[in-house]
RNA sequence: GGGCCAUUAGCUCAGCUGGUUAGAGCACCGGCCUUUUAAGCCGGGUGUCCUGGGUUCGAGUCCCAGAUGGCCCU
């Protein structure tokens, strides 16, 4: 009797395949749709009738049980309260990242241990090796940038096949299957809560409130409709033109001000140094120690010593980048490996 | 009071000596990319050429009057 797995399944085709794999491999499949978010907003449907009913069709299709677990309340405490709060507060929250770290990897995996689970598998291009994060193998794909903050002890409980292998091997198998999902398009936006402007979906929650844009010169230049709803480096939202393209530099929360600045190599937009809060490391970090950083999603890889100086986790980087953005995360890598990261200062 | 200069897209402006469907950058809109926010890439002109007359086959362009803004002069 093989062990029993719980496949978070999403409705969409990569934990499709991912269920399918883990059945292949001799595993006792159970599916589990994780109801997060269901609200509709004003000029937006929210999809998960949809993704559920795919998630069920695939289900039938592999011959296994799919249930639902209702995250509901906690999603919305501990993913959109704090989404919400840290825009409040000014920084660029990312929930996902959140949203791993409290849902998926706890939340659902504690109620699937609970439930008869001796493991849980997600279709995140990730792999999970002898305890260890490693990015997937599809640099394109590559996921581990929303997975460094997941707990620790989850990693021995959690299977991610999908980390081998590459998205089109992933859409052949969904088509060999006949998977129902196999054409279904890339789910993207906010983790289950969909494909919303961030604005669109602030606006829910706050109220607009108008401030200056001041440029380089400390010239006012026009106005915003709330500093909380931009981020630094963004371009377009501004609703100013006259020249050359704006892009944010900073806000000062406090005076409601959006400062922006229309020179690319302007200093307020590059740095060499980051500092990080709330780390989570996944491997033992070392002082002093060169590693690769990312700090956005998909962005590219940079050279960085770690400077662990008592509670200051800091990273000197070879050379500057552009737009780091406080709220969002510096994951670290040595080589394929996860280190760990934390939330930029 | 007099003189000069401006007025063209949401913004900043280009349109030579009058001649096909008025252009550029930025903004904006749509798409691509992307399980966050951005950036980036592709596509789109969204226009009472300040108003009203006139000259001309034909006016953004020339003439007259007016409006608005700016500069200058006694």
């Amino acid at each position: 009797m093989g062990k029993t797995v719980f496949v978070g399944m999403s409705g969409g085709v990569d934990s499709s395949v991912t269920a399918t794999l883990m059945k292949d491999q001799g595993y006792s499949v159970v599916g589990v749709y994780m109801k997060n978010w269901a609200d509709n907003l004003p000029g937006w449907h929210c999809p998960w009738r949809e993704d559920l009913a795919d998630a069920k069709r695939v289900a039938v299709q592999l011959g296994i049980n799919l249930r639902v677990y209702d995250f509901q309340d906690e999603y919305k405490h501990k993913v959109v309260d704090y989404l919400i709060d840290g825009y409040k507060q000014g920084i660029t929250p990312n929930p996902d990242v959140m949203c791993n770290q409290e849902i998926k990897f706890k939340l659902f995996l504690d109620a699937a241990l609970n439930d008869g689970a001796d493991m849980i598998a997600t279709g995140h291009y990730a792999r999970i090796q002898d305890g260890k994060l490693l990015k997937g193998v599809d640099d394109n794909k590559d996921q581990t940038y929303f997975l460094y903050r997941m707990p620790k002890e989850s990693l021995p409980k959690t299977l991610m096949p999908l980390g081998e292998m590459t998205k089109p091997e992933v859409r052949e198998i969904a088509k060999a299957r006949n998977l129902v999902t196999a054409n279904k398009k890339e789910s993207m936006g906010i983790c289950f809560v969909g494909k919303v402007p961030i604005k669109d979906f602030l606006m829910n929650f706050v109220d607009e409130q108008p401030g200056p844009i001041v440029d380089a010169e400390g010239k006012e230049i026009g106005q915003h409709d709330g500093a909380l709803f931009y981020t630094i480096g963004q371009r377009h939202g501004l609703d100013v033109g006259g020249g050359l393209p704006y892009y944010v530099t900073g806000k000062d929360m406090e005076t409601n001000t959006v400062f922006v600045t229309t020179d690319l190599d302007d200093k307020k937009l590059w740095t060499n140094q980051l500092s990080l809060t709330s780390t989570n490391w996944l491997a033992d970090p070392e002082n002093g120690k060169q590693y690769q950083i990312r700090t956005r999603h998909r962005d590219k890889l940079n050279d960085a010593v770690l400077v662990l100086d008592g509670d200051l986790t800091k990273l000197e980087i070879t050379k500057e980048i552009r737009a780091v953005t406080p709220g969002q995360s510096c994951v670290i890598y040595d080589g394929d490996i996860v280190v760990g990261g934390g939330i930029i200062i």
